[in-house]
RNA sequence: GACCCUUUCAUCUAGUGGCCAAGGAUGCUACGUUUUCAUCGUAGUCACAGAGGUUCAAAUCCUCUAAGGGUCGCCA
């Protein structure tokens, strides 16, 4: 099972680097026909502001699908059990250096603590005093291969005496890591680059415990520059599928500039993604959504704007130049069929324009319709056209009313309205 | 401070010692096709971070320098 992990801390919401991790576990996961579990690592209670499968779930869900979900909370107990057995077999030590520390300071236990005799802990343990308990630092580097990075070398000092569980009871994230994926039979962890270390510190915990299974390891790179999180994304109004397109064409060349994910299934390789940092760039995921919008359905797209009408689509197509995202599509489509302010210099000459059409036979085309309302009002040129297109569109700019105007035809009564 | 990773066009990348005076895709610029836009076609644009080695031969191996990122908590 390919495993991927989730900080449930709702302090920093889900960003573009998070999901291309989900997204590339479940990617793997589905090549290898094996499952994708969502982890949350809900420890301590008292991190937790929101709950996470709130925050979390429903964004990924748009994006990624999990075939199981896992709560760290509901197995605290066997942390627990396990540091304590660590601690009878001497791999591990009962630690009551104070968890205060001076602002500035980096805290560390003095090692005294290690060479506690088992009659000292069984009184630690009688006068209740507050422990926490710590691994034994490994007696020679940790060596691990990673997928991307080749042979990664970790030093024992390092890795350090690991802090298993806090002096409240809760487990590192290291320890918990470690022991659901011996406890999980996780095959393969996909994980940011930034957890390297960690990953040093979880064999050698695995190892204390007698784990033997190798987990085979790919630490992705990050992706810098100023990562949006997924939920604006979304509130501006970019396509589930063009975040995915986008996050999969990273790190490798993909066969074809659009996809969707279960094409890159097909062709998708771990083995040969890029170890290089990643620059985010919003022009080329700003170019991407244009084009899943461009490529969708007409109808389907109509029917984000509450129609079920194909025209529309084609009509909402038209300003996909100008416009690449939902949120400024909105600037420009809903106003077409709002009444329109009819104010200022053409506020009069719109109005008439505007009961001119309501009681204008329909026409075919746009020839026809201007050479009617040039007939019947005598304007020509600007004086026409400007008012022409705000009482039609609401704006004085965007695509050719000729263009629009095919669209727009059957529902030109509705368009070419004032409001009172 | 210590340790680790990374460094090829504007962007994403191909490239694991000769096939690389570095290829593709996207972008951009022209031109063409097209009823406009889009599509499509053609052409152009643009890169091996730097310096030293090793070698008959280096984008590829080694060393140093620089830049970017990361990790060193009873932080999530």
């Amino acid at each position: 099972m390919i495993v991927l992990r989730f900080a449930a801390s709702p302090s920093r919401d889900l960003h573009l680097g998070d999901l291309r991790i989900a997204l590339i576990n479940a990617l793997v996961a589905r090549q290898r026909g094996e499952g994708f579990l969502l982890r949350i690592t809900d420890r301590d209670p008292k991190a937790l502001a929101e709950d996470p499968e709130q925050t979390i779930q429903p964004i990924l869900e748009k994006c990624v699908r999990h075939d199981q979900i896992f709560h760290q909370s509901e197995s605290l107990h066997r942390y627990r059990q396990l540091a304590v057995s660590l601690v009878e077999r001497d791999k591990a030590f009962v630690c009551t250096c104070s968890p205060e520390t001076p602002d500035n300071e980096t805290y560390a236990c003095n090692g005294a603590c290690q060479n506690h005799t088992p009659k000292e802990r069984a009184r630690i343990y009688e006068e209740k005093r507050p422990y926490a308990i710590r691994v034994i630092r490994p007696d020679a580097p940790v060596v691990f291969d990673d997928v991307l990075a080749g042979t990664i070398t970790t030093h024992p000092d390092t890795i350090g005496d690991h802090l298993l569980l806090r002096t409240d009871g809760v487990p590192s994230e290291a320890f918990a890591g470690a022991v659901d994926d011996m406890l999980g039979g996780i095959s393969t962890v996909i994980r940011d680059e930034a957890e390297r270390l960690r990953t040093a510190q979880e064999i050698h915990i695995r190892s204390q415990l007698g784990y033997t299974e190798a987990i085979t390891y790919a630490h992705l790179p990050p992706l810098s520059g100023e990562l949006p999180a997924i939920k604006t994304l979304f509130e501006e109004g970019f396509l589930p599928d063009a975040i995915v397109n986008y996050l999969l064409t990273l790190g490798q060349t993909p066969p074809a500039k659009i996809f969707t994910f279960p094409e890159a299934v097909a062709w998708f390789d771990l083995q040969h993604l890029s170890a290089a940092p990643i620059v985010y760039d919003p022009e080329a995921l700003l170019e991407l959504n244009r084009e899943h919008l461009r490529r969708m359905d007409d109808k389907a797209l109509s029917g984000l704007y509450r129609f079920a009408d194909a025209d529309i689509g084609r009509l909402i197509k038209l300003y996909l130049d100008e416009a690449p995202t939902l949120r400024e599509l909105d600037e420009h489509i809903p106003q077409i069929f709002a009444p329109k302010p009819c104010d200022g210099e053409h506020g009069d000459t719109m109005r008439t324009l505007a009961s001119l059409i309501a009681s204008a036979p329909p026409f075919d085309d746009f020839e026809a319709f201007t050479a009617y309302l040039i007939d019947q009002t005598g304007l020509y040129g600007d004086s026409l056209s400007i008012p022409l297109r705000r009482i039609l569109t609401g704006r004085t700019d965007g695509p050719a009313l000729s263009d629009l105007y095919p669209f727009i035809r059957s529902y030109i009564t509705e368009v070419a309205r004032c409001q009172p």
